[in-house]
DNA sequence: GTGGTCTAGACCACG
DNA sequence: GTGGTCTAGACCACT
């Protein structure tokens, strides 16, 4: 059984296809390590129940990750992730790096130079923890 | 004439509704400055033109921006973004404090503590700065 | 309306995920040059129908040309032959020397000379000509 | 001990039933003369361990090649390739027949004539043999 | 009318 | 019990 975000419930936005946001949600769990190198990879049926979606769109979700490599699907035994170490790290790096290059473009497209980013960053962190 | 983004032709990407981006686009327009508050709106049929696509989809971002408040249809006269400024501050800050703090939500489920994430910001400016 | 193989209705074979004889069959009509360039790509409904399967089968057939670059979605349009015809002449080539390759391999493991392999093609090709 | 295809260890692809794989595989050792008539066949356990398989799937691919006459079972005693030369011949000249209609076949839907499906084998031929 | 997504449920192949 | 495929049918988003 896998630990879901907080132990609850998993919302999912609408306007996203579902399948997407599962599939997201678990390179997420892995890359994130919450999920090791081995057979953790829960079966499209237990998924599909934690989840309360119709286990085709878990399906689905898996057909993304084993497309990209995140995966690898053994017949009638279950999916494992990936022992490849290096390309896990190497995909850990890239979103890292894209999810802030892209935040930092579209803070400059409002105009803030760096400083104003940095500043904006620090006080968004700081007030963040306060609410925990 | 509206000056696309380096002058290039905008791309739209398929996962998402071409009307939604669109709309984004507008807005962001509006709240960085670029159209300035008046009779500033494009027409469908010109805006159509230079995206590359269906009227109707316009007109359907249109349709969005309306409802959000960010631009007033003054019937037989045209489309006005609204005057209110406070309000355009408003949705400014709203947006800028909401990226912020998702962006470092997701850095911290990657396991950075506050230094590290300020570090890759910037780090990941000045890579950008020199790209330029 | 698309001309079926000989005008009759497309049998598929067990033991073979029909999704996948579906893909291959339009790869075979993009690349034998039975579909042009153009809008030719039939819809979803109306392959399902001619071809007697359900809708989401025919759908994953095109998933599967998508990711492979034959085809190019327009939402809410419909399909597209790509209009890359290099790539197009390039898929061709390939399938020709894979299939020619695979085909030599295999008669050369049952024991066959390059000689006695080229009488073999010879005298089955005239075989099927008198048949015909 | 039997010699694996160049001593490696045989890779199954993920599309289709390893068990016929297995049994593709040894027909083919059959028909090519690398098992002897007699009672060569492997256990399903040195098998299985050769190709790191489940028992089990070994097994079954045993069960298709007694139900195609390949293989006899005799009981307590082991299995046995039939002894019908006879059969074996004819199943030989059966497979060489069928796919090589079957590759002029598609040739041909490519739009080639015989002279060129002869060129493109001799070709292939040629470049294979300096490959090696 | 087009493609996209999702559900519910069934059956099969595999190990 | 695992994944894979398929159907039937529905609803939605988009142009």
């Amino acid at each position: 059984m896998i630990q879901m975000k907080g132990g609850g419930i998993v919302q999912f936005q609408a306007s996203i296809p579902i399948y997407l946001q599962i599939a997201d949600l678990i390179e997420m769990w892995i890359l994130q390590g919450r999920l090791e190198q081995g057979m953790q990879v829960p079966s499209v049926r237990q998924l599909a129940l934690e989840l309360q979606v119709n286990p085709n769109t878990v399906q689905r979700a898996f057909l993304e990750l084993e497309s990209a490599g995140v995966i690898i699907t053994k017949r009638a035994t279950g999916r494992f992730i990936t022992d490849d170490k290096a390309k896990l790290e190497q995909m850990r790096q890239k979103i890292l790096t894209e999810r802030t290059s892209e935040f930092i473009k579209t803070m400059r497209e409002f105009g803030l130079d760096d400083a104003a980013i940095l500043a904006l960053v620090e006080a968004n962190a700081d007030a963040m923890k306060e609410g925990l």
